[in-house]
DNA sequence: AACACGGGGGA
DNA sequence: TCCCCAGTGTT
């Protein structure tokens, strides 16, 4: 089964975006260093998080090489509080290595990006479509959840399949506007609009939406099965005085 | 394909 | 409690 993006959905999703984007402090920046930092922060964690803790990193590091020149230690400082530590760590490898083995030189395609530790297969793509305009459509959780519901794709968000059916769609999707928007688009409209429990009847593509139609909307996307918590068992001692 | 990795927000 | 969140690296 193959799925057709079409330039009427396109448009009426950027016009919906022209008018509801939210104010971000990277939104617009074009420096691939700032939308470097502010995807990795972004990773697993809500933008409302990561606004205070992007704006105290520009601060103390306004350019690639403060990273570089900076300890190791004063990093994960900064980061104290955002979890998913391995992010730091790989954020000030990579800058170690633009900086000394790239001659400072931020790599200006997706194969480049993707050699940075901590860069993969969606940071790439936003890197190259935001930073440079390069048309790789984005695939988040955002994103996967808004496409499932709009083409009902019942395969599994996990599988192999699932991901590379939204990525030609999102790729389709970039024909018909500016990558670096219409990427951006889509994830907002996944954030406000189309979220877990969504709001279809303010959604600007309810008219064009298979899982609205067919009124079926939580059955979609499908997810993984969730593992159960582990079950730890230990004690606990009460000094008495 | 399945997991670990973290802290926080919303229902 | 449970489900997610502008995912990536490892096994």
């Amino acid at each position: 089964m193959t799925y057709k993006m079409t330039p009427d959905i396109v448009h009426a999703l950027v016009e919906w975006f022209h008018h509801n984007k939210r104010v971000m402090p990277w939104r617009g920046e074009t420096d691939p260093y700032k939308i470097w930092v502010s995807e990795i922060m972004l990773q697993q964690t809500q933008v409302s998080t990561v606004i205070p803790y992007y704006e105290r990193w520009m601060d103390a590091f306004p350019k690639l090489s403060h990273v570089a020149e900076t300890s190791l230690q004063d990093i994960l400082k900064m980061w104290e509080g955002l979890g998913y530590y391995t992010r730091a760590r790989n954020l000030y490898r990579g800058a170690v290595y633009i900086i000394n083995v790239l001659n400072g030189k931020f790599p200006g395609t997706r194969e480049g990006l993707m050699k940075i530790p901590g860069i993969g297969p969606y940071t790439s793509a936003a890197i190259a479509s935001i930073a440079y305009n390069q048309p790789y459509g984005v695939v988040d959780g955002n994103v996967s959840r808004v496409m499932a519901r709009l083409y009902r794709i019942g395969e599994v968000t996990s599988s192999a399949r699932f991901k590379e059916t939204v990525t030609d769609l999102v790729n389709q999707s970039l024909t018909w506007g500016a990558p670096r928007w219409v990427n951006q688009a889509w994830m907002e409209l996944g954030a406000l609009v189309c979220t877990p429990r969504p709001s279809c009847s303010a959604c600007p593509l309810e008219s064009f939406c298979e899982v609205r139609q067919h009124l079926c909307v939580e059955n979609y996307p499908v997810r993984p099965n969730r593992k159960k918590s582990p079950v730890r068992e230990g004690a606990i001692f009460l000094f008495p005085f």
